[in-house]
DNA sequence: CCAAAAGTGTTGAAGTTACACCCATGC
DNA sequence: GCATGGGTGTAACTTCAACACTTTTGG
């Protein structure tokens, strides 16, 4: 494992970055988690960016991704899959973001490629803090970003384009509900993550058919409404169906 | 562009390699462009790899991924898809591979991901031959590899993945045949890419649906049985169908 | 009693699968 | 004339899209 305790400028390598596409869902709306660059941008353009770094020459591209989002959310064993990689030439070029470089890389001129991955969080177990990534992080709804630092907003873009061919195929979505959640919840998490309507009746349908939701015989309490019954996601049935093989959500 | 007759370790970067996965079709099954490493290797492992390189520094990552094949091939502008980042610290440590490294690289110790991707290249515009990479070059069914150099086996296999996702999609196979081929061609292609039987009455049915084929008036030649119509891809049409919105072609 | 979201079935259209025989050619 | 792959239609079934009203709760 990586030792920051080190010199670690001696086994970060200085071309390759991985940049982490943190998704969240507020239960309206798919958010992803940003960090505040600081003042040192300000004025040149975006502060905010998708947390990242280089890689140690000692860790896999998957141990990156991971050690990524746990020095930054505490979270481990998380659901990530990778984008791809990413860097023109041109990529650090902003003003502001050589600024920003110059302040933390011992190179910051080199030519760096980075791979993204995205993940899936639940956000009710992370609540954003500062650390040593970021003055500040923030959850941030993916429809209101429109300009990031670097590259980020188009990795943003094709990491979100994953999920969305990704969920029609799998169904990863759980990972962003808490462990009790309703079919309503459901609902309005595929439907921001496809970005359209779907049809109520014919979504509980297909859903609850897949079989690998258990209703709870628990309902909601306090909202001014007919109160939902919660469902729980339930793995063994999903690896059940993995085995005899299925691919296919098909919304 | 990068120019070979200078001393090009000063533009290569150490670190970061593209590799190809080309993809060809022989009219019978799917098959992949492989270059033979020569004797440096031998007793100690896999001869065949995929053709791929480090990158320059001033050269983003799909130029890089064209530049390869143009410099193996001589084919450009040829449907090319990223694969995705590789590269596990020990994916050099095979003895084979490291003898090879040392034969051709300048730093053959450093930490190296390589990012690869995967072309369609219609077989019978290429015949393989040897080249600055390769002391031979060799079209290899697919489904008789079983090793390769270095992580190219695992490589070689995501990208077939993805080639399977894609085609379910979109009509990419196209690619692969010549201009001029027949329905059963087209069908014995994508049985190879999704490695199961189709039934012939519904495929034709399906393919021909989509409107993207233009049947011409003109036979197969010479074949002892009834000669086959042939058809060829009809781009415009496409064009127009990607406009209109579109990308299910399920099978 | 009002507002708000939960929950529930049916119908027509489209798509999917499975299946068997005759045809045109080269040898 | 025989071996080979080309080419064709239908019926049963499944899936999909569209659509409106009643229920339960909090305030």
């Amino acid at each position: 494992m990586p030792n920051n305790t080190n010199n670690f400028s001696l086994e970060l390598n200085p071309n390759v970055s991985v940049d982490c596409v943190i998704f969240g869902f507020d239960l309206e709306q798919l958010t992803v988690l940003l960090i505040d660059r600081g003042e040192i941008s300000s004025g040149f353009g975006p502060r905010l960016a998708l947390p990242g770094n280089l890689i140690y020459d000692n860790e896999n591209l998957d141990m990156a991704a991971n050690r990524v989002l746990d020095e930054l959310t505490g979270l481990k064993s998380i659901y990530l899959e990778q984008v791809g990689a990413f860097g023109d030439p041109d990529r650090i070029h902003k003003q502001s973001d050589q600024a920003w470089l110059k302040s933390i890389r011992a190179e910051p001129e080199a030519r760096v490629i980075t791979v993204a991955y995205y993940s899936l969080v639940p956000m009710s177990k992370y609540k954003p803090q500062a650390s040593s990534f970021a003055k500040n992080a923030y959850w941030v709804p993916v429809s209101q970003i429109n300009e990031l630092a670097f590259d980020h907003y188009e990795i943003l873009q094709a990491a979100k384009g994953k999920l969305k061919q990704k969920i029609k195929i799998q169904p990863i979505g759980f990972n962003l509900l808490p462990t009790k959640f309703t079919l309503s919840q459901l609902h309005r998490l595929y439907e921001s993550i496809l970005d359209k309507p779907l049809d109520k009746r014919n979504f509980r349908r297909k859903i609850l058919k897949i079989n690998i939701l258990s209703s709870l015989r628990e309902k909601q309490r306090g909202v001014p409404h007919k109160p939902s019954l919660l469902y729980e996601f339930n793995e063994e049935k999903y690896q059940e169906l993995t085995q005899t093989g299925f691919d296919n959500f098909g919304f």
